[in-house]
DNA sequence: GTAGCCTTGAGT
DNA sequence: ACTCAAGGCTAC
């Protein structure tokens, strides 16, 4: 850690969600593109994987903008909602598709026959914290916010991640947690997502209108 | 510390 | 009343 550190704060309440958004949705519009992991396919239309899309972007845009310097920890602030993460790797892609796990190396999911956990690719047992995981990252996820703990990698930070190897690097699972969007606050994130975009890009209300519809 | 199960509370 | 997700509990 001789590099400076910038301080990147995940608020998991950044937007004002008392505007009355009648798209207020519960779990059938998860913020995560399909890419991620495998949600089920019939739990997004268009108009909500454009939005999804969008927040994607966003997300991408907000974190490159503080990602700009090394560290292998991860810390978090006193707050009750925010957790800041002392600025993760330069390969910390947030910007990309979830590392390792390829929609190739997924089941098929169009039939619900099998979902797997984006994190380490276990059976999922529904959506925790923003996005479909497995009962064990779900509460890994929960212990590392809720404890504070702070993680360091003894490799290169590039651990691979799966339901038999989740156990032995717990920086580099978290980290994947991250990436692949795994949030604080759950379902009323949702709502404040989509706040979000109204907020920060009014040219989507026509389409979040037509969403609506 | 991990992970599965259970309880609780909010939303519909 | 029902569903779902967060958090608690506990065996390992």
């Amino acid at each position: 850690m001789e590099n400076h550190s910038m301080l990147l704060s995940l608020n998991m309440s950044p937007f004002n969600a008392n505007s009355g958004d009648s798209l207020a949705g519960t779990q059938a519009s998860s913020p995560m593109p399909p890419q991620y992991g495998s949600p089920p396919i019939s739990h997004y239309n268009s108009c909500q994987q454009s939005l999804a899309m969008q927040h994607h972007q966003q997300t991408t845009m907000m974190m490159n903008q503080n990602m700009n310097d090394l560290d292998t920890s991860h810390t978090f602030s006193s707050g009750a909602n925010s957790i800041s993460v002392v600025d993760m790797s330069a390969s910390y892609q947030i910007s990309g598709p979830a590392t390792s796990l390829t929609t190739g190396d997924l089941p098929d999911t169009k039939d619900g026959i099998e979902e797997v956990c984006p994190v380490c690719g276990d059976k999922v047992s529904g959506y925790h914290y923003g996005l479909l995981t497995c009962e064990s990252c779900k509460g890994f996820f929960k212990r590392t916010v809720q404890n504070k703990k702070v993680y360091t990698c003894v490799a290169d930070r590039g651990c691979h991640i799966d339901k038999t190897q989740r156990k032995r690097c717990a920086f580099c699972r978290f980290q994947k947690c991250l990436e692949v969007g795994m949030k604080l606050e759950g379902k009323f994130s949702l709502i404040q997502i989509r706040v979000a975009h109204v907020r920060l890009h009014p040219r989507h209300t026509t389409h979040l209108r037509n969403c609506a519809d």
